[in-house]
DNA sequence: GAGTGGTCTAGACCACGTT
DNA sequence: ACGTGGTCTAGACCACTCA
């Protein structure tokens, strides 16, 4: 290990420093995709620390994903899996483009029986008791998506009395009704808009969508809302990051 | 901390059961969302481990966005931030489908000049040699998507030669010419099929796709290659997940 | 059997925020 | 001053892999 001196800095975490330097051998090349890089106790003598500071580097690094340990054989540096066949594929989103506003146009809010689809994924009885209400969500003040949302009405006693028009529903569900919203699950597709949708959102059916259905669960694994959006596609893009 | 007993169990590491345990009471709503957690001290005496393992515990769930830790203040279970303005949501995604095969139809493969936009993209200068090829690639032995793919031709001398149509175009640029793929960003819009994009995915123009546009990047924030490619939306969806 | 990473402990010192 | 989390050390035992 007699490459370049290693100077520990003040002030700066010691754990950090020596992720920094072990990153700064993977990003240049020194340590190359699919090599192995030395034992911890090479490192602790390089480094001059202690076992459980250069453990805390390599987890870290571990868990970004630019390395992989294997009990027995080894610390290996982790060939970055960008594509080899797209399923599977994984990383980080975001998403690009303007922020909802608060006040929606409330297209209607009515008590409904669930059919055996909504049931399905409402995970309640079907024909149990809901509500279906249908909203135009505004982005800089103009329609940019078209939601409508299934909840058991059971959780939500008098919501059409609430001020759905004026706060996000969310917001409604967790303060005024208590659900605790803990995790919510998302599918995207890519759609039309048929003359429903183009209606509510001002642009011409065949006009590019995302379609995106949404779960949203609260404690128990329980469904909070179920909730079906087209979002234009000329203001709404995802964004994704691999490593 | 008197609450149920907590039994330590023999072959699984203590500080998984100790996380699995810290989560239970996150689930459950025994802590809420905003709430502070008891201090390590009282959470070591509860579990009746050291101070190590509490902290790996903890740890993990700082990491996984469940807990947020202050110096000085505490620890405090983590609101879920699930909306309240999509733009800047974010979280991590998985693509849903079938997988691409290695072999691919080659369209073409020609010798190009960077036009301005492309040389923008590929941070090279207007006019620089790059290759362009496009591809129809094979899920399932059906065509799924079609991508249209530019790359500096200064890094891939002779890739004409290669074999384009029978090896993932990532595994030549990595193994052939040892270019190290590190990161890449995709964005992704809907869009439907075009004449040309139709012939060649066996489906009919105006069908919905995926718009996906990917940069890739090698060392020095270099661009690899970038790719355009449109993917069947009947095939393919992307799966979102918030907490 | 020697070497690898995985786990766990006990104890120490520090910077920070609240009181 | 006190309690919080952040850092770091030294040493121990284990299961696993490979020669």
């Amino acid at each position: 290990m007699p490459t370049t001196a290693f100077a520990a800095q003040r002030d700066l975490a010691l754990h950090h420093q020596v992720r920094e330097d072990l990153l700064l051998k993977l990003r240049s090349g020194e340590w190359a995709p699919g090599a192995e890089i030395p034992p911890e106790p090479a490192l602790c003598a390089h480094y001059g620390v202690s076992r459980g500071t250069l453990r805390r580097a390599l987890g870290d690094l571990v868990n970004e994903g630019y390395l992989e340990r294997f009990p027995g054989r080894g610390t290996f540096v982790r060939p970055p899996k960008l594509e080899t066949g797209l399923a599977g594929s994984f990383g980080r989103f975001t998403v690009v483009g303007p922020s909802f506003a608060q006040a929606s146009r409330l297209v209607f809010c009515r008590r409904s029986r669930a059919s055996a689809s909504i049931a399905a994924v409402l995970k309640v009885k079907p024909g149990a008791p809901i509500w279906h209400l249908e909203r135009v969500r505004l982005a800089d003040g103009r329609p940019a998506a078209l939601q409508s949302s299934y909840l058991p009405r059971r959780l939500y006693p008098g919501l059409d009395r609430q001020p759905l028009a004026s706060r996000f529903l969310l917001d409604i569900m967790a303060e005024e009704y208590g659900v605790a919203l803990l995790r919510a699950v998302e599918f995207v597709d890519p759609t039309v808009a048929d003359g429903y949708a183009a209606r509510h959102l001002g642009i011409k059916p065949g006009t590019p969508l995302f379609r995106v259905e949404r779960t949203t669960y609260t404690s128990g694994e329980r469904v909070a809302e179920y909730r079906l959006s087209v979002l234009r596609g000329d203001i709404f893009r995802y964004r994704n990051e691999f490593r």
